[in-house]
DNA sequence: AATCCCCGTGCATACTCATGCGCCTTCAAC
DNA sequence: GTTGAAGGCGCATGAGTATGCACGGGGATT
C-alpha cells in the first residue's frame, strides 16, 4: 500500500517535494465543501476548470489518503479518522474547518463539538496554537471543553472560532 | 415509512421467499456496526450466512437509501442525523436501559453514572439523540459529564433521563 | 556526473456499484 | 373474481472506482 508522508495534525514540516499534489488536495477539499461532487470524472472536469489536470486513478488515491467518504449525496468529509496535513501555521485552521461542528459557552466553559473522535486531534491543535484565552482542555471523543478565566474569555474565544469556521464558506 | 404488512395477531407465518425488508435493513446496520464490510457482495455473503439471500443491487438500494457511507474502510454510518428520529430515540431509549446507572446535578452539569466501560456508548447515543439542553458531552469509563446552559436545564435533562429510565416503553 | 531510490502519476483493466426494465406479490376498488 | 396501481426485487449492463505495473522526475549517495 502506498504510504504518503501525510501526517495528522501538527507536522511540524513537510518536504515541499510535490507542490502540485499539496494544491491540489487543498482544492479538491474546497470542492467538495463547496459542492456536490458525484463522482471522480466530475471532480476531475472541475478541477481542470482550474487548470489541474488530473487522472481518474489519482483522485481515486487522493480521496483514498484523505479520507473522504461517499454515500447518496456524493463525497463529503469525514466524520471520524484521520485527516490530510495541514502546516503549523494553519493547525487550527484544518482544525477547526475539518473537525469543529459547534461551539457554545456555558459561565467560563467553551464546549466544543466535533464528529466522534475528532476532539482529541483538535485539542491538540488547539493547545499548540496557545491562544492567550485557553487556561486548558480536556477532549472526550467528540467534545472539547476550554476552560477559561472568565465568561469575557469564553465569549472572546467562541467567537473567533467561529469566525474562523466561517471563512470556509467564501 | 414503516408500514407493518405483518398484523399484530396473525404474525405467526412467515412469507417463504423473502425475509423482509426491514429485517434485512436492521441486520446490515448490526453488520456495519460490527466490522468492516468492504463491498456489497461481501455484505451479501455475510447475510445469506444469516438465511437472508439477497442480490447485490438491492444492496445497493439498501445502503443508498440507509445513507450509508463508504470511506477506504468500507462502511459507515453517518454520523449526523440521516436517521430517522425515531431510530435514534430507541437507541437512546437502549442506552438508558441498559447503561444508565444513575444521573445527578450539579450546577450546569449532569453526572451520569454507567457499568465500567459503558460510559462511551452511553454517550455517542446521547449524542445522536440531539437533545437540546444538552451543549456537549465527555465520557470516561463510567461516567459521563454532560454540560448544560445552566441549572434549569440540567435539571431538566436529569428528569428527563430518569423518566425514561423509569418506562417499559417509550 | 552517474547511479540508486523513492514516490507520484498515467494507463489499462479488474473490481464494485447503480439502475432501467420487467416480473411478481400485495392491496384496494370494483 | 377481476382489474389496476404501487412497490420490492432480480437480471443484465453501463457507470464508477480501485489497483498492478511501468515510467519518469528529483533528491541523495557515491
Amino acid at each position: 500500500m502506498p504510504q504518503s508522508p501525510v501526517s495528522a495534525l501538527g507536522a511540524a514540516f513537510e518536504r515541499p517535494r510535490d507542490a502540485g499534489r499539496e494544491e491540489r488536495r487543498a482544492r479538491i477539499l474546497e470542492l467538495v465543501r463547496e459542492r456536490r461532487i458525484k463522482s471522480q470524472s466530475e471532480l476531475a472536469e472541475l478541477l481542470a476548470a482550474g487548470q489541474i489536470h488530473v487522472n481518474q486513478a489519482t483522485l481515486s488515491r487522493d480521496l483514498r489518503d484523505m479520507g473522504l467518504l461517499k454515500g447518496p449525496d456524493g463525497y463529503q468529509l469525514p466524520r471520524d479518522g484521520a485527516f490530510a496535513s495541514e502546516d503549523v501555521g494553519l493547525a487550527l485552521y484544518g482544525a477547526v474547518q475539518s473537525y469543529l461542528d459547534s461551539a457554545v459557552v456555558a459561565h467560563n466553559l467553551v464546549v466544543l463539538r466535533t464528529p466522534v473522535g475528532a476532539a482529541t486531534p483538535f485539542a491538540v491543535a488547539l493547545d499548540r496554537v496557545g491562544l492567550p484565552e485557553v487556561l486548558g482542555t480536556i477532549a472526550g471523543d467528540d467534545t472539547v471543553f476550554i476552560a477559561t478565566a472568565g465568561l469575557a474569555e469564553a465569549k472572546a474565544l467562541q467567537k473567533r472560532l467561529m469566525d474562523l469556521k466561517e471563512k470556509q464558506r467564501r
